[in-house]
DNA sequence: AGCCAGGGTCTGC
DNA sequence: GCAGACCATGGC
């Protein structure tokens, strides 16, 4: 089990006795850009449509001004503490680097977030870098997003953007990225890409369906599949997995792993940008 | 100042 | 199929 127990404290949650979760490591990873701490380590964001501001002091996580109501739809899923982390954890321990990778990113987590978020935020990735894209994403929903609470804004609608133009997206400031966003709203709004059928098909059959839209190209299509519908399956390769393949599994990565790869990749990931001295950087 | 960023498209072999 | 130019822009 994740967590042992939960209280209602006033307006607020607690979640008690959590394992193998730490905010820092689920929400600054780079799988989701719409959370922002501020000075007091407190998390400010907006999920499903849902504004949230979340604490962790040790073992408790604190969600602010919520209900348990909420906790079991929304936030229970939305944090993934229905998957058992130790057991995939322990299954990792067999191998030498997985061992030390986790070390990393001990308390992260796969968010299952909104598909329709994740394949914006990935399209916007491309090229770019974990703040950038943050500042993109930051201002596409400012800009286009319902307001739900005062200077908080859910994430703009398919239908919302696919009646702008590419001068309307202009104040995101994507660069070649607009386009690609324009294209994949298009698709959705029309029904050619559906956002429900990657959760079950075929893994190989779900990225080709992503990869009908401009801009998403195996990677992003992997991002969007892992972040998005919750494919473990999936591992999406970047340079610095790319290197950590070379360096430690020249004989592929271990098909033992392959039903929860996309969980090791988010290890490996974290460990390589903190190890870069230890990997072959050629190529 | 210059490099690189959680890539993808397009073109030319 | 595969390499290489090119894409816009900001963060470091």
């Amino acid at each position: 089990m994740n967590y042992k127990s939960s209280s209602v404290h006033g307006a607020d949650l607690h979640i008690d006795g959590l394992e193998h979760f730490f905010l820092p490591d689920i929400l600054e990873c780079g799988q989701a850009f719409r959370w922002t701490a501020d000075s007091t380590g407190r998390y400010h964001g907006v999920a499903w449509g849902y504004p949230l501001t979340l604490e962790q002091q040790d073992d408790t996580l604190i969600l602010f001004d919520t209900t348990p109501e909420e906790f079991d739809t929304i936030w229970k899923p939305y944090l993934d503490l229905e998957r058992d982390y130790g057991e995939i954890k322990a299954l990792f321990q067999t191998d030498d680097t997985l061992r030390q990778a986790m070390t990393y990113a001990a308390g992260t987590r796969v968010l299952r977030q909104e598909p329709w978020e994740t394949l914006c935020c990935f399209i916007l990735s491309q090229n770019s870098n974990i703040k950038r894209i943050q500042g993109m994403v930051d201002r596409f929903a400012t800009s286009f997003g319902a307001q739900i609470s005062p200077g908080i804004h859910a994430f703009p609608t398919p239908e919302s953007i696919a009646a702008l133009s590419l001068e309307d997206l202009a104040p995101v400031r994507a660069g070649f990225r607009g386009k690609y966003l324009l294209d994949a709203a298009h698709r959705v709004a029309d029904g050619t890409v559906s956002l429900t059928a990657p959760y079950t098909l075929p893994l190989a059959e779900a990225r080709e369906h992503l990869m009908q839209i401009k801009g998403v190209g195996p990677k992003v299509a992997d991002c969007v599949l892992l972040f998005g519908f919750s494919r473990l399956e999936c591992f999406p390769k970047d340079v610095w997995i790319n290197r950590v393949l070379d360096t430690f599994y020249p004989q592929g990565f271990p098909a033992e792993f392959a039903p929860v790869a996309g969980l090791a990749q988010q290890y490996l990931f974290h460990f390589a940008r903190n190890n870069s001295e230890l990997l072959t950087l050629e190529k």
